[in-house]
DNA sequence: CCATGCAGTTAACAACTGTTCTCTGTGATT
DNA sequence: AATCACAGAGAACAGTTGTTAACTGCATGG
């Protein structure tokens, strides 16, 4: 199915891969807008001209990491909004979905949260194009809800806003918080979804 | 009552405040942790050295930026909380508080939403503290309500939480939104925080 | 009125940046 | 087997950066 690719574009994606893993790593501790070329050249462990090969700036590279980082949640958040179970159960595994993510790839939520309102203009674009589409993939998930029954499309859309922002608040809020800190964050972050759902459940009428 | 300041301090507090605009200036198009020093003396007009005179780091300067661009908020922000009025007109008048910061200072704006996750860790701990101080006063207002009888100290400050958060992104979406798209901006935030409100009228029980 | 303190200047430092051009080695194509 | 394409190396470029030191001029306090 899949054509094998030759030696040498594999080669290619491999050193691609490396530059997007240490620009990831050097990114924990600063923003895409002051990461240098030469830096993120001399992570990888090879010369700064190599980099053009690969991306025309280190904006384009932004651009590479916010697809990596977000191009292979849709399905999987898409997958727990509409899961069976009541109101609560739902939240409970959406909380727990945040968590286990968030420790197994902080860099990445890292990288979003900052970057989401960072000073490269490319890159906020890039992940706001995703978050929308989170969004409009929450909203036609919500939909199929029995709760969902009577809601304007614009009002669904308005509530899965509402989620996406809290997801990722929590997450950003999940590094930023100790170890024994982060069982806090969750627990308000639970309520804090649970509010929403009354209000989700008595905004009609 | 104030002791009159001598000309030379007057003099030092005036660059001072130069530093702070010219700073703000050149944030709204990049971070903190790519703002050099020199950039920054270059745009007051004067000579890279007078820097520390006023300021250890850039990293410090952005600090004294949270300052000012928060500092000033604590009164206006409870007092609108506490104001007369039904939930609604509530809203309706946080939301035009909101609008109305936001077109007066877009920088400061810009300056925390940026470094709230951004790169350098003194300023996102200032803007961490001071947001936590509004939730709290946020709370204290909101206990006053009626609506919160029987509400535990733990879940108002959960609610004043989901609003400080709310007013927060509700400003950044402003920013980045072209004039024609403002107002659907502030539509889908005062749908947001009606929600939030309904959720709350039926949190207990 | 004079001595002191201090905001701001000037000059110099080694280190770093992004980008261009030229070159090399090797996988791919015919 | 001979040619081509192209990922990466190497060297050099003009500018930039943060920080140091020693300075100058002027408002201030005794």
């Amino acid at each position: 199915m899949s054509h094998t690719l030759g030696v040498r574009q594999a080669r290619k994606q491999k050193t691609r891969q490396a530059f997007l893993d240490a620009a990831l790593s050097l990114l924990e501790e600063q923003s895409l807008s002051s990461l240098g070329l030469r830096e993120v050249t001399r992570a990888v462990g090879v010369a700064p001209t190599a980099f053009y090969r690969h991306f025309p700036s280190t904006a384009d590279l932004g651009v590479a990491l916010v697809e990596e980082a977000l191009g292979s949640l849709h399905t999987v958040i898409a997958g727990t909004v509409s899961a069976a179970g009541d109101g609560d159960e739902r939240i409970q595994r959406a909380v727990e979905l945040i968590a286990r993510h968030v420790r197994e790839y902080p860099a990445h939520i890292r990288f979003i949260a900052r970057e989401r309102n960072g000073g490269v203009q490319k890159v906020r674009a890039a992940i706001a194009e995703q978050l929308a589409r989170f969004t409009d993939e929450v909203r036609t998930a919500l939909a199929e809800h029995p709760e969902s029954a009577g809601w304007s499309d614009d009002d669904l859309l308005m509530l899965a806003g509402l989620y996406v922002d809290q997801m990722l608040m929590t997450a950003s809020n999940l590094l930023d918080a100790s170890p024994e800190e982060q069982d806090q964050v969750l627990r308000v972050a639970t309520r804090r979804m649970r509010l929403i759902a009354v209000g989700r459940r008595h905004w009609l009428g």
